[in-house]
DNA sequence: ACCTCCCTGACGACCGTCAGGCAATTATGA
DNA sequence: TCATAATTGCCTGACGGTCGTCAGGGAGGT
Protein backbone atom coordinates (compact mmCIF):
# COMPACT_ATOMS: atom_id res chain seq x y z
CA UNK A 1 0.00 0.00 0.00
CA UNK A 2 2.81 2.25 0.76
CA UNK A 3 4.47 1.37 -2.55
CA UNK A 4 1.84 2.99 -4.26
CA UNK A 5 1.53 5.93 -2.22
CA UNK A 6 5.41 6.76 -2.87
CA UNK A 7 5.01 5.52 -6.48
CA UNK A 8 2.06 8.83 -6.53
CA UNK A 9 4.40 11.16 -4.75
CA UNK A 10 7.14 10.17 -7.12
CA UNK A 11 5.25 10.24 -10.29
CA UNK A 12 4.88 14.59 -8.83
CA UNK A 13 8.09 15.18 -7.92
CA UNK A 14 9.73 13.74 -11.40
CA UNK A 15 7.59 15.26 -13.28
CA UNK A 16 8.36 18.53 -11.71
CA UNK A 17 11.87 18.39 -11.55
CA UNK A 18 13.04 15.21 -13.54
CA UNK A 19 15.20 12.62 -12.49
CA UNK A 20 18.12 14.08 -11.51
CA UNK A 21 16.58 17.41 -10.24
CA UNK A 22 13.54 15.00 -7.14
CA UNK A 23 15.16 14.23 -4.52
CA UNK A 24 14.21 10.79 -2.52
CA UNK A 25 14.29 13.18 0.75
CA UNK A 26 11.34 15.39 -0.96
CA UNK A 27 9.45 12.54 -1.49
CA UNK A 28 9.83 10.82 1.34
CA UNK A 29 8.29 13.75 2.94
CA UNK A 30 5.39 14.06 1.16
CA UNK A 31 4.51 10.05 2.15
CA UNK A 32 5.38 11.03 5.47
CA UNK A 33 7.91 8.72 6.04
CA UNK A 34 12.36 8.79 5.82
CA UNK A 35 13.88 8.96 2.47
CA UNK A 36 15.72 5.99 3.55
CA UNK A 37 12.17 3.97 4.61
CA UNK A 38 11.56 3.75 0.07
CA UNK A 39 14.51 1.61 -0.23
CA UNK A 40 12.14 -1.52 1.33
CA UNK A 41 10.22 -1.29 -1.81
CA UNK A 42 12.69 0.40 -4.21
CA UNK A 43 15.91 -0.30 -3.44
CA UNK A 44 16.92 1.99 -6.06
CA UNK A 45 16.33 5.50 -7.45
CA UNK A 46 16.18 4.16 -10.59
CA UNK A 47 13.43 1.12 -9.61
CA UNK A 48 11.03 4.08 -8.25
CA UNK A 49 11.55 5.84 -11.81
CA UNK A 50 11.26 2.55 -13.78
CA UNK A 51 8.06 1.79 -11.25
CA UNK A 52 6.54 4.88 -12.46
CA UNK A 53 6.99 4.75 -15.64
CA UNK A 54 5.81 1.19 -16.29
CA UNK A 55 2.28 2.68 -13.98
CA UNK A 56 1.95 6.00 -16.16
CA UNK A 57 2.81 3.42 -19.67
CA UNK A 58 -0.27 1.57 -18.02
CA UNK A 59 -2.46 3.60 -17.16
CA UNK A 60 -2.32 5.61 -20.80
CA UNK A 61 -2.86 2.15 -23.04
CA UNK A 62 -5.33 1.35 -21.02
CA UNK A 63 -7.01 5.03 -22.07
CA UNK A 64 -5.99 4.25 -25.49
CA UNK A 65 -7.23 1.09 -26.07
CA UNK A 66 -11.16 2.23 -24.04
CA UNK A 67 -10.79 5.07 -26.59
CA UNK A 68 -10.70 2.87 -29.62
CA UNK A 69 -12.92 0.40 -28.60
CA UNK A 70 -15.41 2.73 -28.08
CA UNK A 71 -15.10 4.35 -31.75
CA UNK A 72 -15.42 0.78 -33.19
CA UNK A 73 -18.41 1.88 -35.49
CA UNK A 74 -18.46 6.02 -36.30
CA UNK A 75 -17.28 7.91 -39.72
CA UNK A 76 -13.74 8.79 -39.69
CA UNK A 77 -14.28 12.36 -38.84
CA UNK A 78 -15.82 11.78 -35.88
CA UNK A 79 -13.68 8.99 -35.09
CA UNK A 80 -10.23 11.41 -35.18
CA UNK A 81 -11.67 14.21 -34.16
CA UNK A 82 -12.74 11.94 -31.10
CA UNK A 83 -9.13 11.36 -30.60
CA UNK A 84 -7.79 14.40 -30.77
CA UNK A 85 -10.31 15.70 -28.02
CA UNK A 86 -10.19 13.08 -25.92
CA UNK A 87 -5.99 12.83 -25.91
CA UNK A 88 -6.07 16.33 -24.98
CA UNK A 89 -8.77 16.20 -22.55
CA UNK A 90 -6.89 13.02 -21.13
CA UNK A 91 -3.73 15.06 -20.81
CA UNK A 92 -5.52 18.10 -19.40
CA UNK A 93 -7.38 15.68 -16.34
CA UNK A 94 -4.01 14.18 -15.76
CA UNK A 95 -1.29 17.17 -15.76
CA UNK A 96 1.19 15.16 -13.77
CA UNK A 97 1.36 11.82 -16.12
CA UNK A 98 1.58 14.08 -18.67
CA UNK A 99 4.44 16.01 -17.79
CA UNK A 100 6.09 13.14 -16.09
CA UNK A 101 5.54 11.63 -20.07
CA UNK A 102 6.76 14.60 -21.90
CA UNK A 103 10.02 14.71 -19.59
CA UNK A 104 10.23 11.37 -19.83
CA UNK A 105 10.21 11.50 -23.83
CA UNK A 106 12.37 14.15 -24.58
CA UNK A 107 15.06 14.02 -22.07
CA UNK A 108 14.76 10.70 -20.75
CA UNK A 109 17.77 9.91 -17.59
CA UNK A 110 20.57 8.66 -19.10
CA UNK A 111 20.75 5.41 -17.30
CA UNK A 112 18.18 4.05 -19.35
CA UNK A 113 17.70 6.18 -22.69
CA UNK A 114 17.00 2.76 -24.67
CA UNK A 115 14.43 0.89 -23.20
CA UNK A 116 12.90 4.34 -22.99
CA UNK A 117 12.94 5.06 -26.19
CA UNK A 118 11.83 1.49 -27.31
CA UNK A 119 8.96 1.84 -24.93
CA UNK A 120 7.52 4.86 -26.14
CA UNK A 121 7.92 3.29 -30.04
CA UNK A 122 5.93 0.36 -28.86
CA UNK A 123 3.11 2.39 -27.93
CA UNK A 124 2.97 4.47 -31.11
CA UNK A 125 2.93 1.82 -32.87
CA UNK A 126 -0.05 0.29 -31.26
CA UNK A 127 -1.35 3.48 -32.18
CA UNK A 128 -0.30 3.14 -35.48
CA UNK A 129 -1.74 0.62 -36.20
CA UNK A 130 -5.56 1.76 -35.42
CA UNK A 131 -5.05 5.44 -37.38
CA UNK A 132 -3.99 2.99 -40.08
CA UNK A 133 -7.16 1.54 -40.63
CA UNK A 134 -9.43 4.82 -39.69
CA UNK A 135 -7.40 6.10 -42.63
CA UNK A 136 -7.83 2.89 -45.01
CA UNK A 137 -11.70 2.59 -44.75
CA UNK A 138 -12.21 6.14 -44.51
CA UNK A 139 -10.85 6.38 -48.12
CA UNK A 140 -12.26 3.06 -48.92
CA UNK A 141 -15.71 4.69 -47.86
CA UNK A 142 -14.84 8.09 -49.64
CA UNK A 143 -14.56 10.30 -46.82
CA UNK A 144 -11.06 10.90 -46.90
CA UNK A 145 -8.99 12.17 -50.22
CA UNK A 146 -7.36 9.11 -51.84
CA UNK A 147 -3.52 9.59 -50.97
CA UNK A 148 -0.35 7.56 -49.04
CA UNK A 149 -1.33 6.48 -44.98
CA UNK A 150 1.90 6.71 -43.93
CA UNK A 151 1.27 10.60 -45.09
CA UNK A 152 -2.20 10.69 -42.74
CA UNK A 153 -0.57 8.91 -39.97
CA UNK A 154 2.65 11.47 -39.87
CA UNK A 155 0.19 14.22 -40.38
CA UNK A 156 -2.06 12.86 -37.29
CA UNK A 157 1.19 12.34 -35.58
CA UNK A 158 2.28 16.04 -36.11
CA UNK A 159 -1.01 17.09 -35.50
CA UNK A 160 -1.30 14.94 -32.03
CA UNK A 161 2.06 16.42 -30.94
CA UNK A 162 1.82 20.12 -31.59
CA UNK A 163 -1.55 20.14 -29.94
CA UNK A 164 0.57 18.48 -26.50
CA UNK A 165 2.93 21.45 -27.18
CA UNK A 166 0.74 24.19 -27.53
CA UNK A 167 -1.35 23.19 -24.31
CA UNK A 168 1.10 24.83 -22.37
CA UNK A 169 0.98 28.07 -23.63
CA UNK A 170 -2.67 28.74 -22.81
CA UNK A 171 -5.21 29.31 -20.71
CA UNK A 172 -7.62 26.45 -21.25
CA UNK A 173 -10.55 28.86 -22.98
CA UNK A 174 -8.28 30.27 -25.31
CA UNK A 175 -6.96 26.57 -26.03
CA UNK A 176 -9.93 25.04 -27.02
CA UNK A 177 -10.97 28.13 -29.29
CA UNK A 178 -7.48 27.10 -31.15
CA UNK A 179 -8.32 23.78 -31.07
CA UNK A 180 -11.07 23.99 -32.75
CA UNK A 181 -9.16 26.12 -35.47
CA UNK A 182 -6.87 23.63 -35.26
CA UNK A 183 -8.98 20.43 -36.11
CA UNK A 184 -10.88 22.14 -38.71
CA UNK A 185 -7.48 23.04 -40.89
CA UNK A 186 -6.46 19.60 -40.93
CA UNK A 187 -9.71 17.80 -41.48
CA UNK A 188 -9.90 20.15 -44.57
CA UNK A 189 -6.32 18.75 -45.69
CA UNK A 190 -7.52 15.24 -45.48
CA UNK A 191 -11.27 14.65 -46.43
CA UNK A 192 -12.98 14.12 -49.67
CA UNK A 193 -13.72 17.07 -51.47
CA UNK B 1 37.04 35.84 -25.12
CA UNK B 2 37.33 32.92 -22.74
CA UNK B 3 33.78 34.16 -21.69
CA UNK B 4 32.38 33.43 -25.22
CA UNK B 5 33.80 30.04 -25.02
CA UNK B 6 32.66 29.44 -21.19
CA UNK B 7 29.19 30.31 -22.86
CA UNK B 8 29.36 27.82 -25.75
CA UNK B 9 30.63 25.08 -23.37
CA UNK B 10 28.38 26.17 -21.12
CA UNK B 11 25.23 25.34 -23.93
CA UNK B 12 26.09 22.15 -24.61
CA UNK B 13 26.03 21.17 -20.95
CA UNK B 14 22.58 22.77 -20.23
CA UNK B 15 21.06 21.54 -23.42
CA UNK B 16 22.22 18.14 -22.54
CA UNK B 17 21.46 17.75 -18.41
CA UNK B 18 19.52 20.96 -17.79
CA UNK B 19 20.08 23.83 -15.34
CA UNK B 20 20.42 21.83 -12.38
CA UNK B 21 21.77 18.19 -13.98
CA UNK B 22 24.72 20.69 -15.80
CA UNK B 23 27.72 21.32 -13.25
CA UNK B 24 30.21 24.19 -13.09
CA UNK B 25 32.73 21.48 -13.04
CA UNK B 26 31.53 19.92 -15.96
CA UNK B 27 31.64 22.81 -17.84
CA UNK B 28 34.80 24.31 -16.90
CA UNK B 29 36.69 20.90 -17.16
CA UNK B 30 35.30 21.12 -21.67
CA UNK B 31 36.90 25.21 -21.42
CA UNK B 32 40.12 23.51 -19.65
CA UNK B 33 39.65 25.64 -16.33
CA UNK B 34 38.51 25.04 -12.77
CA UNK B 35 35.27 25.87 -11.77
CA UNK B 36 36.22 29.20 -9.91
CA UNK B 37 37.66 30.53 -12.76
CA UNK B 38 33.84 31.09 -14.41
CA UNK B 39 33.15 33.47 -11.52
CA UNK B 40 35.55 35.98 -13.38
CA UNK B 41 32.76 36.24 -16.01
CA UNK B 42 29.73 34.75 -14.82
CA UNK B 43 29.72 35.45 -10.80
CA UNK B 44 26.75 33.04 -10.63
CA UNK B 45 24.99 30.12 -12.27
CA UNK B 46 22.04 31.61 -13.16
CA UNK B 47 24.18 34.60 -15.05
CA UNK B 48 25.67 31.98 -16.69
CA UNK B 49 21.98 30.54 -17.70
CA UNK B 50 20.95 34.01 -18.28
CA UNK B 51 24.23 34.51 -21.16
CA UNK B 52 23.50 31.87 -22.73
CA UNK B 53 19.73 32.58 -22.99
CA UNK B 54 20.19 35.61 -24.39
CA UNK B 55 22.95 34.26 -26.76
CA UNK B 56 20.49 31.70 -28.34
CA UNK B 57 17.77 34.45 -28.94
CA UNK B 58 20.21 36.44 -30.41
CA UNK B 59 20.88 33.93 -33.13
CA UNK B 60 17.04 32.76 -33.36
CA UNK B 61 15.85 36.11 -34.22
CA UNK B 62 18.57 36.79 -36.56
CA UNK B 63 17.79 34.36 -38.32
CA UNK B 64 14.09 34.84 -38.40
CA UNK B 65 14.40 38.26 -39.46
CA UNK B 66 16.82 37.46 -41.86
CA UNK B 67 14.44 34.58 -43.33
CA UNK B 68 11.48 36.81 -43.44
CA UNK B 69 13.36 38.98 -45.11
CA UNK B 70 14.11 37.07 -48.02
CA UNK B 71 10.88 35.65 -48.51
CA UNK B 72 9.51 39.47 -48.93
CA UNK B 73 8.11 39.25 -52.87
CA UNK B 74 6.60 35.39 -52.92
CA UNK B 75 3.44 33.68 -52.95
CA UNK B 76 2.29 32.89 -49.66
CA UNK B 77 2.40 28.76 -50.20
CA UNK B 78 6.25 29.38 -51.05
CA UNK B 79 6.83 31.68 -48.51
CA UNK B 80 4.82 29.44 -45.84
CA UNK B 81 6.73 26.45 -47.37
CA UNK B 82 9.86 28.18 -46.83
CA UNK B 83 9.69 28.74 -43.34
CA UNK B 84 8.52 25.08 -42.00
CA UNK B 85 11.52 23.83 -44.21
CA UNK B 86 13.87 27.04 -42.95
CA UNK B 87 13.29 26.13 -39.11
CA UNK B 88 13.88 22.38 -39.49
CA UNK B 89 16.75 23.28 -41.15
CA UNK B 90 18.10 25.69 -38.54
CA UNK B 91 16.87 23.36 -36.29
CA UNK B 92 18.88 19.99 -37.38
CA UNK B 93 21.72 22.53 -38.68
CA UNK B 94 22.36 23.97 -34.26
CA UNK B 95 21.15 20.46 -32.41
CA UNK B 96 22.57 21.99 -29.20
CA UNK B 97 21.02 25.64 -29.80
CA UNK B 98 17.52 23.64 -30.18
CA UNK B 99 17.99 21.64 -26.92
CA UNK B 100 18.74 24.57 -25.13
CA UNK B 101 15.46 25.88 -26.27
CA UNK B 102 13.66 23.06 -26.09
CA UNK B 103 14.58 22.60 -22.36
CA UNK B 104 13.96 26.33 -21.36
CA UNK B 105 10.54 26.30 -22.56
CA UNK B 106 9.08 23.40 -21.11
CA UNK B 107 11.07 23.23 -18.25
CA UNK B 108 13.00 26.52 -17.21
CA UNK B 109 14.66 26.90 -14.09
CA UNK B 110 12.01 27.83 -11.64
CA UNK B 111 14.20 30.34 -10.42
CA UNK B 112 13.13 32.61 -13.61
CA UNK B 113 10.01 31.54 -14.93
CA UNK B 114 8.51 34.43 -15.68
CA UNK B 115 11.31 36.48 -17.52
CA UNK B 116 11.89 33.52 -19.77
CA UNK B 117 8.12 32.91 -20.65
CA UNK B 118 7.92 36.80 -21.17
CA UNK B 119 10.52 36.49 -23.56
CA UNK B 120 9.03 33.70 -25.53
CA UNK B 121 5.46 35.58 -25.55
CA UNK B 122 7.31 38.36 -27.58
CA UNK B 123 9.67 35.86 -29.59
CA UNK B 124 6.35 33.95 -31.04
CA UNK B 125 4.24 37.69 -30.91
CA UNK B 126 6.86 38.93 -33.56
CA UNK B 127 6.60 36.29 -35.35
CA UNK B 128 2.81 36.13 -35.06
CA UNK B 129 2.60 39.66 -36.69
CA UNK B 130 4.56 38.29 -39.66
CA UNK B 131 3.06 35.35 -40.34
CA UNK B 132 -0.72 37.01 -40.34
CA UNK B 133 0.28 39.01 -42.78
CA UNK B 134 1.10 36.34 -44.64
CA UNK B 135 -2.60 34.57 -44.39
CA UNK B 136 -3.96 38.11 -44.92
CA UNK B 137 -2.44 38.30 -47.83
CA UNK B 138 -2.91 34.98 -49.05
CA UNK B 139 -6.60 35.50 -48.58
CA UNK B 140 -6.91 38.65 -50.33
CA UNK B 141 -5.05 37.67 -53.31
CA UNK B 142 -7.29 34.32 -53.19
CA UNK B 143 -3.94 31.63 -52.67
CA UNK B 144 -5.68 30.98 -49.49
CA UNK B 145 -9.34 30.03 -48.49
CA UNK B 146 -11.10 32.56 -46.54
CA UNK B 147 -11.53 32.21 -42.70
CA UNK B 148 -10.11 33.63 -39.25
CA UNK B 149 -6.61 34.70 -39.08
CA UNK B 150 -6.17 33.48 -35.69
CA UNK B 151 -7.46 29.68 -36.48
CA UNK B 152 -4.59 29.67 -39.37
CA UNK B 153 -1.80 31.40 -36.85
CA UNK B 154 -3.14 28.77 -34.30
CA UNK B 155 -2.65 25.87 -36.85
CA UNK B 156 0.51 27.08 -38.28
CA UNK B 157 1.85 27.21 -34.85
CA UNK B 158 0.63 23.36 -34.00
CA UNK B 159 1.96 22.62 -37.25
CA UNK B 160 5.52 23.97 -36.51
CA UNK B 161 5.65 22.68 -32.93
CA UNK B 162 4.19 19.35 -34.10
CA UNK B 163 7.29 19.55 -36.13
CA UNK B 164 9.81 19.85 -33.81
CA UNK B 165 8.76 17.38 -31.19
CA UNK B 166 8.74 14.60 -34.34
CA UNK B 167 12.27 15.67 -35.64
CA UNK B 168 13.30 13.69 -32.19
CA UNK B 169 12.37 10.69 -33.02
CA UNK B 170 13.45 9.80 -36.81
CA UNK B 171 16.54 9.92 -39.23
CA UNK B 172 16.67 12.66 -41.58
CA UNK B 173 16.07 10.65 -44.44
CA UNK B 174 12.99 9.19 -43.30
CA UNK B 175 11.89 12.61 -41.29
CA UNK B 176 12.29 14.31 -44.74
CA UNK B 177 9.68 11.81 -46.09
CA UNK B 178 7.23 12.51 -43.53
CA UNK B 179 8.10 16.24 -43.59
CA UNK B 180 6.42 16.11 -47.39
CA UNK B 181 3.40 14.56 -46.78
CA UNK B 182 2.60 16.96 -43.50
CA UNK B 183 3.34 19.65 -45.43
CA UNK B 184 1.10 19.08 -48.11
CA UNK B 185 -1.94 18.02 -45.87
CA UNK B 186 -1.39 21.45 -43.91
CA UNK B 187 -1.50 23.06 -47.42
CA UNK B 188 -4.66 21.18 -48.79
CA UNK B 189 -6.04 22.28 -45.39
CA UNK B 190 -5.79 26.25 -46.22
CA UNK B 191 -5.55 26.67 -49.58
CA UNK B 192 -8.20 28.55 -52.08
CA UNK B 193 -9.84 25.24 -53.84
C1' DA C 1 10.63 -17.19 16.40
C1' DC C 2 10.01 -14.71 12.24
C1' DC C 3 8.59 -11.36 8.92
C1' DT C 4 7.06 -6.67 7.70
C1' DC C 5 7.80 -1.84 7.96
C1' DC C 6 9.99 2.06 9.21
C1' DC C 7 13.48 4.06 11.92
C1' DT C 8 18.49 6.37 13.13
C1' DG C 9 23.24 7.08 11.96
C1' DA C 10 26.93 7.58 9.01
C1' DC C 11 29.51 7.40 4.52
C1' DG C 12 31.65 9.49 0.42
C1' DA C 13 30.73 12.22 -3.47
C1' DC C 14 29.40 16.25 -5.60
C1' DC C 15 27.35 20.74 -5.63
C1' DG C 16 27.81 26.23 -5.89
C1' DT C 17 30.04 29.84 -3.59
C1' DC C 18 33.27 32.74 -0.73
C1' DA C 19 38.07 34.23 0.34
C1' DG C 20 42.38 35.10 -0.93
C1' DG C 21 46.85 34.64 -3.80
C1' DC C 22 49.90 35.22 -7.66
C1' DA C 23 51.69 35.96 -12.24
C1' DA C 24 51.21 38.51 -16.50
C1' DT C 25 49.58 42.38 -18.83
C1' DT C 26 48.42 47.15 -19.26
C1' DA C 27 48.21 51.94 -17.84
C1' DT C 28 50.20 55.74 -15.37
C1' DG C 29 53.36 59.39 -14.14
C1' DA C 30 58.12 61.26 -13.52
C1' DT D 1 62.31 55.58 -21.00
C1' DC D 2 61.65 53.31 -16.97
C1' DA D 3 59.81 52.26 -12.45
C1' DT D 4 55.51 51.64 -10.37
C1' DA D 5 50.76 51.08 -9.84
C1' DA D 6 46.45 48.93 -11.27
C1' DT D 7 43.91 45.56 -13.60
C1' DT D 8 43.06 41.18 -15.64
C1' DG D 9 42.78 36.07 -15.64
C1' DC D 10 43.09 32.03 -13.50
C1' DC D 11 44.61 29.62 -9.58
C1' DT D 12 44.22 26.90 -4.62
C1' DG D 13 41.74 26.00 -0.42
C1' DA D 14 37.85 25.58 2.25
C1' DC D 15 32.82 26.13 3.48
C1' DG D 16 28.11 24.30 4.33
C1' DG D 17 24.72 21.78 2.10
C1' DT D 18 22.36 18.04 -0.39
C1' DC D 19 22.52 13.90 -2.65
C1' DG D 20 21.87 8.46 -2.88
C1' DT D 21 23.21 4.51 -0.48
C1' DC D 22 24.89 1.11 3.09
C1' DA D 23 24.47 -0.85 7.82
C1' DG D 24 21.95 -2.02 11.47
C1' DG D 25 18.12 -1.64 15.09
C1' DG D 26 13.53 -1.99 17.08
C1' DA D 27 8.42 -2.11 17.46
C1' DG D 28 4.22 -4.76 16.15
C1' DG D 29 1.77 -8.30 14.09
C1' DT D 30 1.68 -13.41 12.68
Amino acid sequence: MTAHTIEQAALVHFAEKGFEGASLAGIAQAVGIKKQSIATYFPKKEDLFMAVFHGMAKHYIGFLEQLYQDLADAPAETRLREIVYKNYQYRAGHPALTAFYKRAVQFPPPFFKEVLLEQIRMMEQRSAVFYRSIFEEGMVKGEIRRQQPEDLISAFYCLLDGIAMQMFFYEEEEFERRLKGIWNIFWAGIKQT
